[in-house]
DNA sequence: TGCATATCGTCAGTTCTACTGATCATCATG
DNA sequence: CATGATGATCAGTAGAACTGACGATATGCA
């Protein structure tokens, strides 16, 4: 990875959110390897915790992924014992995914991990322009997005 | 694509910088289809115009990317005719590559579509929120960066 | 009731990107 | 001239995410 971006590129916006996310999960994945998950399992769980239940289908509509990424990804979680999926009663076709008590811990203890890992990221800023930048970057992952 | 990011998952510094990226490229790519090379290509040319001569190899290093990729990447712009490569006279293991003239017309075209693109997609943002934003995102991007 | 259509989860296969490792040519050093 | 380093290339690999197809189930309509 290069150290420094040029002129010439630092006003390139693609360029410049690419680079961004791969210096955050070059800094976030030794940090998040003890707790045996990754930043896009953790968003699992994450999203998980916050609109239980899910469906398959709605966890990955919730999080802008494929179902079919969405099977491999509780695949995976479901071998490390985070989660378990359930048929849902209502609606036989679906697969209800719920944490267990140590996907629930294990959120809570990565979940920390990465926050802090946010931060020391975000540091170099200043709180005034994370804040901003933040508020910014909301703004845009949440764009006036095209409908199927 | 979900339309929304949901409150749990809007604090997520990689979720929202891997979303606002993809929507970028989402946008991006219809404009430059026309013009017949993708966002990562045009980021070759204005790399190349803006530190000409350079080397693959130190063309990589400029992107931040692979030489290997680097290769890939200018067997196909070299095929669209808009690059050549050249050995180098002080060091023959260099192969120096340059734009051709097609190569400057597309990235002054190319160019200013993306430009445009990238005004829209910032556009939500105002004028000094989206200053503050790209002045954060530069900070971000050129980090103090892990040398090899 | 019965049939057509749609949805959910799954799987196989494909694409895209980018990497590692090996190889060959060339350069630099002693 | 011998040795080791560097640049470009290629083959092979890995991961993420997609498409298309399938079986199971649900829903709507006659």
């Amino acid at each position: 990875m290069s150290e420094a971006v040029t002129d010439a590129l630092a006003s390139r916006l693609g360029y410049l959110l690419k680079h961004a996310q791969q210096r955050l999960v070059a800094a976030a994945s030794p940090v998040m390897a003890p707790f045996g998950i990754d930043g896009r399992e953790l968003t699992v769980l994450t999203a998980l915790a916050a609109h239980s239940p899910l469906s398959q289908q709605e966890a990955a509509d919730e999080m802008g992924i494929d179902r079919t990424t969405m099977v491999l990804l509780v695949d995976a979680l479901e071998a490390k014992g985070l989660v378990e999926r359930r048929r849902s009663h209502e609606d036989r076709r679906k697969n209800i995914v719920e944490l267990t008590a140590a996907g629930r811990d294990c959120l809570r203890d990565a979940g920390r991990a990465r926050d802090e890992v946010e931060r020391e990221f975000l540091a170099p800023l200043g709180d005034t322009l994370s804040r901003e930048f933040v508020r910014a970057l909301r703004m845009l992952a949440s764009q006036p997005g095209e409908l199927p």
